[in-house]
DNA sequence: TCCTTATTTCGATGTCTGTCGATACCTGTC
DNA sequence: GACAGGTATCGACAGACATCGAAATAAGGA
């Protein structure tokens, strides 16, 4: 974390195409990469917003409402803020329906996260 | 360093076997195995770290001299921080070879990072 | 032994992050 | 329009973290 410039990552969108990145196996990250997949990894560094992340993506659909799993021992404003943190790396998005926010995975971006992670050669 | 009441996290080695987690889509995350798997997020959640976790991994036979990566543009005992980090995560072992230090990265405990990720039903 | 090179540990310092209560915002209902 | 419930933002604070230079440790060679 070199300096205090913010930022402000882009919110991906599920329909975005996310170029990055092949598996690390295959070559060594190039600081802009490793920049952008680290602010993805450090969303789900916090053992709330991992737990908030999996309630979300074990839901059927894997879209839940705020309501369904705020229950994480955590005050209403905390879990606000996690989950603005995954909706800006891109792991989530959300979409408000009537009364209730409802937050869904962003499928391609989590992919991205996993096949980076592929060791196989 | 081992004399005495040193922490001495468990660094786990390759041979272990790493039962934590099924996809997140499975179900959700017990608040244990969230913490767990946050701390491995965590190790590759700083850029730097990721691209050293990328220049061991690609190289062949997925282990590299500290000699062979520490050109990070950060400075040398930043750059052993961050392997220690990445160390007890668990994501590398290390081993001395006379003079030099080789990195080897941990493929079952990548795999598992991998697994969780798995967002096929 | 002493010297050199490679790597880690230590201590100081400034920055970032998670958390909270208070409050504002949005939407449906009366 | 006023109210109530769900969600987001703000402001503040304590604790955690990244980074550096300096010093310590380890290994090999003269």
């Amino acid at each position: 974390m070199s300096k205090s410039e913010v930022v402000e990552l882009p919110v991906l969108q599920d329909s975005d195409v996310v170029p990055c990145c092949p598996p690390i196996t295959a070559g060594e990250l190039s600081p802009a990469d490793a920049e952008k997949m680290a602010a993805m990894f450090k969303a789900l560094s916090d053992p709330v917003r991992l737990r908030l992340f999996s309630k979300i993506a074990s839901h059927p659909g894997g879209e839940a409402c705020v309501c369904d799993i705020a229950d994480v021992g955590v005050s209403q404003p905390t879990v606000s803020h996690h989950l603005k943190k995954l909706r800006e790396a891109g792991l989530l998005t959300s979409e408000r329906r009537g009364t209730w926010v409802y937050y869904q995975v962003a499928p391609s971006v989590v992919a991205a996260m996993a096949a980076l992670l592929d060791l196989r050669d």
